[in-house]
DNA sequence: GCCAACGTTGGC
DNA sequence: GCCAACGTTGGC
């Protein structure tokens, strides 16, 4: 079992979006270091922290879980979608995505000032000096802690 | 293989 | 909207 953090901006896509959905296919990534913690890093079951980036208050917005083995994007075949990629050739793709199911939105956001203020979480990809990936791994231990901040607003 | 130009991410 | 940080591209 093994645990994940992965961004997407609440104008795009929200935790609200995926408790609709259900479960979602998390296209769109083309960062080959976030493709490969999808395609060679999770298993189904992993757990997803749903961070909201680009927005008020950036943070983990929720949890959800790794709901299928990687798979290739289908968008980066798609000649109309946004992400296309003329260059990933189809017995070969470039780009893989998991699909991700909901588990449950958190009363508060835990936000990202509260993460970059608890030194407990030691060297964390996501506070990392002008980290930008999508996809990145979360130690157990790191998990735990974060998801202890759920109790301060409680 | 170097590196400048460019595009994107994402906090602020 | 700004801009720093960073990945990618392409000329040489």
């Amino acid at each position: 079992m093994h645990y994940w953090l992965m961004k997407s901006e609440p104008g795009t896509f929200s935790i609200d979006a995926l408790a609709r959905k259900g479960s979602e296919p998390w296209d769109g990534v083309r960062n080959y270091q976030a493709r490969n913690f999808m395609r060679d890093g999770m298993r189904v079951g992993d757990g997803v922290l749903f961070y909201h980036s680009n927005c008020a208050v950036p943070g983990v917005a929720g949890l959800a879980e790794v709901a299928s083995a990687a798979y290739p994007d289908p968008s980066q075949f798609q000649p109309r979608n946004p992400h296309y990629d003329p260059d990933s050739p189809r017995d070969a793709p470039r780009w893989w995505l998991v699909d991700v199911r909901f588990v449950r939105k958190l009363d508060q956001i835990i936000a990202l000032d509260t993460l970059k203020a608890d030194a407990r979480l030691g060297d964390f990809a996501l506070t990392r000096r002008g980290n930008r990936l999508s996809v990145l791994p979360v130690s157990a231990a790191q998990w735990r802690i974060i998801l202890s901040h759920e109790k301060d607003s409680a």
